[in-house]
DNA sequence: CAATCAAGTCACCAAACGGTGACGCGCCCT
DNA sequence: AGGGCGCGTCACCGTTTGGTGACTTGATTG
C-alpha cells in the first residue's frame, strides 16, 4: 500500500507548480556549471567533487557537463585555465609603498604576501591540498599551471635585485613556499600545525613573525 | 547424504576448486586486517580507503572489521595507535656520534633526520597529505597522535641545550616541520615542489643543503 | 507552415559503496 | 553425546556514482 503508483502520479502533478524553466543560454549555463564546480571545490574539497554533485549545485543535468566540457577532465581544466591568473589576481603589484632595497627586503614582503593571498582563497587552498594528495593527470595540469604562474610572479616581482651569491635560490625558496603552504593548509584543516595555535589573527602575526625571522636569516 | 537438498550443490562443487579454507584464528585475523588496511592507505592513499577495499586485501569478509574494529573508525584508531611510537621507531635516538653543542646544532639535524623519516615511511606520509585535506573527526585524531609524539620527540631530544633568547622556539620549528612536510608531500606526489624538482638524490642534496642554511640562519 | 538543430531533461545502466541479518561450520566444555 | 559459542561466509539492502541513449522543447531558419 505505501509504493502505490496510482497514489503517486497527481502527486508528481502538484509538486512540480512552477517549474522554474531554464533559460535556454548555452554560454550562461557554462558560465553557471564552472562556477557551480569552483565554489564546491572550494567548499567542499575533492572529496566529493564529481559528476553529479557539480550538476546538482549548478542546478542544471550532468549531460550538460559532458557535452559542454567534455566531462570532468575538461571542467577541471577550464578551472585551471583561471588559475594562471591567480598571483596578478590576489597579489598586489606594486610594493604598498615600500622601498624594497635588498632582495631578503623582496623576499619577506613576498612571503607575507603570498601567506596572506593563500588565507583567503579556499580553491587553491583545496587545490593545493589535492595536489599533494593524489598523482592523476588532472592534478599534474593544475599544479603545473600554478607552478609556472609562481615562478613568473617571483621572476617579475624580482626586478632588478640579485640574489646572495652562494645560495640556491630556487631551492630555499621551494622550501619557503612549501613551508607557507602547509602551514596555511594545515591552519585550515585543522586550526594548528606541529603544535603551533592557527586561529585567531594573534596566532597568525606570531606565525608571521616567525617566518620573517626565516626569511631574514636566510637572506640577510 | 549430507542435509543438501539444493540442485546446484554440485555447480558449487565445481566453482569452488580448493576452498582454501581460512585458518579460524581471531588474532591473526585482526592483525591481517591491520596490515593491510595500513598498507591500503600507504600505497593507494586515503581516496579509496573503505571497508570494501580493506576486507578485499586481507582476503577476509567486511563483516569482521565491523566486528573485530568496530567499523573503519575503529580501524583508523588502532592505525593511530601505533603511531605514537612512530618517531621513535623510525628516528634514531642516538646523535650518530655528533656532538651538539648548540641549539643550532641539534635543529639541523633534527631537521634532516625528520625529512628523511618522512621521506622513507609511505604510511605517515599519507596520513600527513589525510590531515590536511579533511578535517573530519578520524583525521583530527590521527593528527593529534602524530602532534603529540612529534612535540614530544622535540623536547626529549632538546635535553638540556637551550633556544636562543627572543625568538619563538614554537613558532619557528612549526615552520621548519611545515615546510619539511610540504615539501616529502609534493616530491612524493609529483616528484617536485615549486619548480625544484625532488627525484635524484642530488635534487635531495640540494633541498637538504637549503634547509640547513635555513635552520643556521635562524638559529645560528 | 514545416524542417532543422541546439538546449535541456529524463530514464536507465552497471558498478561500487557502507552496512546488516542470517547461516554454516568447527572447536571446546560440561 | 550434545549444547553453546566464536569464527568465517554469504546474500542482500538502499544509495550513490560515472556514463549514455533517447527524448522533449524552443527558436530560428527556408
Amino acid at each position: 500500500m505505501l509504493n502505490d503508483p496510482m497514489v503517486l502520479a497527481p502527486v508528481a502533478d502538484a509538486i512540480r507548480v512552477e517549474p522554474e524553466k531554464r533559460i535556454r543560454d548555452r554560454s550562461a549555463t557554462e558560465k553557471a556549471i564552472l562556477k557551480a564546480a569552483k565554489s564546491l571545490l572550494a567548499e567542499e574539497g575533492f572529496q566529493n567533487f564529481g559528476i553529479n554533485a557539480v550538476a546538482r549545485r549548478a542546478g542544471c543535468d550532468k549531460q550538460l557537463i559532458y557535452r559542454y566540457y567534455g566531462g570532468l577532465n575538461g571542467l577541471v581544466e577550464a578551472i585551471g585555465a583561471d588559475l594562471g591568473n591567480w598571483v596578478k589576481d590576489r597579489i598586489p603589484e606594486d610594493t604598498g609603498g615600500m622601498f624594497l632595497l635588498t632582495y631578503g627586503d623582496l623576499m619577506e614582503r613576498l612571503s607575507l604576501l603570498f601567506l596572506e593571498a593563500l588565507r583567503d582563497d579556499p580553491l587553491v587552498r583545496r587545490i593545493v591540498a589535492w595536489e599533494v594528495s593524489e598523482n592523476t593527470e588532472q592534478v599534474r595540469r593544475l599544479s603545473e599551471a600554478r607552478s609556472k604562474a609562481l615562478a613568473n610572479w617571483l621572476d617579475r616581482m624580482r626586478g632588478s635585485l640579485t640574489p646572495p651569491k652562494g645560495v640556491d635560490v630556487v631551492a630555499v625558496n621551494a622550501i619557503l613556499i612549501a613551508a607557507i603552504q602547509h602551514l596555511v593548509l594545515s591552519a585550515s584543516a585543522g586550526g594548528q600545525c606541529a603544535g603551533l595555535a592557527l586561529k585567531t589573527s594573534k596566532d597568525w602575526e606570531k606565525a608571521a613573525t616567525a617566518l620573517k625571522r626565516i626569511v631574514r636569516g636566510v637572506y640577510g
